[in-house]
DNA sequence: GTTTGACCAAATGAGAAATTTGGTCATATG
DNA sequence: CATATGACCAAATTTCTCATTTGGTCAAAC
């Protein structure tokens, strides 16, 4: 079996396996057994990739994290505009949304994810958080955020409102938390050309952290 | 003993009991008997005020419930300008912070709460919830509060703002969240006058709000 | 060199026994 | 009498014991 190109594959299709054993019962009641097996290959072989059960599992939920910021950069490479910051937000809900194991996450459904969650955040970035912040920086450089405010505030009142947001139930319309935190956190008039101006940088940001966070990932094998 | 007044002094004592001990010890491990020592009455005596356990503790957080929305009203009553919703948020945001009770609440802190909060909600209000409908119609009416969403959309993004806000730590100053709702939810301009005009009315609203959950809360004997 | 499943220590679960606790009520008290 | 109480009991919770399962390893197979 050619190393190179198999290992990846068999990685994804473990990863595939715990993904979906996750989700239908739960971190507590899935062994390493079931998901070997339905992956099809030795229990041991598991442990080729990840040195234990949890790393698996921490695997899955930041190649969700990784896949949604991906989903994010294509959009904005495809839609300069979407880097407006109420834009990219309801995208990237609207992204969360749609992945089942992300919403759990922020759902804080236990019974799914267990104690995975507090170590999660853990595990996703070394410099992760920062790109966003960075991302604000440059949306307040240029007239793309209010500037009445320090960003290190804006950035905490984003956070919360994006967390309630995720956590309400049912989740409301992507397009109500478009809108507020488009009067929220957007100055009056959002300049079309700027956007078309910050773009590329942004793309730039975010290119870079998905692959760190890309990184992290492929420390399996 | 005479029966009227002491009767209802006991009460407050069990409940200043349950409270003390609630916080302290967490719902799980707090016994009907520790409640009865720390209150001085015999432990037969507690179910003379409340028909069980769970009826007693819910009584402390409703009671604490209660609490805040008097504290509002006199707010209100004190200073007009209050009725404002940025400003109204603010402090019951502040308000329900200064209450470790309230807060173990919003912040979902089961080790203290245990499997009480689902049933608080029930318990609460049968038109609690209305009234701040109310209140934010009033407002639209008004020109106090956006009107260029309907007020039902605006009552689920600002539910999601207000639990986004007390369920992040370390909680943010509410001068955040009476900026972040300020620019979220109101018109441009807020008119001083109109404000006076309303604040009557509002207040008589949340008069109405508080003494029903008061009513709910005197079923405790 | 790579994969695997038998193997083992440790964790988890099931069950019985012992303890605690919610809730009642006959009795005591004033 | 009216009210308050703690002894009392069924039911829940905790503790202890033992059986089973599971995470993780590694010698053997490929």
């Amino acid at each position: 079996m050619p190393p190179a190109e198999d290992r990846a594959e068999r990685a994804e299709r473990i990863l595939d396996a715990a993904a979906d054993l996750l989700l239908r019962v739960g971190y507590r009641r899935t062994t390493i057994e079931d998901v070997a097996e339905r992956a099809d290959v030795g229990k041991g072989t598991v442990y080729l990739h990840w040195k234990n059960r949890e790393e698996l599992f921490l695997a899955v939920l930041l190649r969700e994290s990784v896949g949604v910021l991906e989903e994010l950069v294509a959009t904005i490479a495809a839609d300069p505009l979407s880097v407006r910051l109420s834009r990219l937000t309801e995208i990237q809900y609207a992204n969360v949304l749609k992945r089942p194991l992300l919403r759990a996450g922020y759902a804080d459904d236990a019974e799914t994810l267990g104690k995975l969650l507090p170590k999660l955040h853990g595990k996703l970035d070394p410099r992760h958080a920062e790109a966003f912040v960075e991302y604000l920086d440059l949306l307040a450089a240029n007239d793309l955020l209010r500037t009445d405010r320090p960003v290190r505030e804006l950035v905490v009142a984003f956070q919360a409102v994006l967390n309630g947001f995720l956590g309400a139930s049912p989740p409301p319309e992507p397009a109500l938390i478009a809108d507020t935190v488009a009067h929220a956190f957007e100055p009056l008039a959002v300049s079309t050309r700027q956007l078309r101006e910050v773009a590329p940088r942004a793309l730039t940001l975010f290119t870079e952290a998905v692959a760190l966070d890309r990184k992290q990932l492929e420390r399996a094998y």
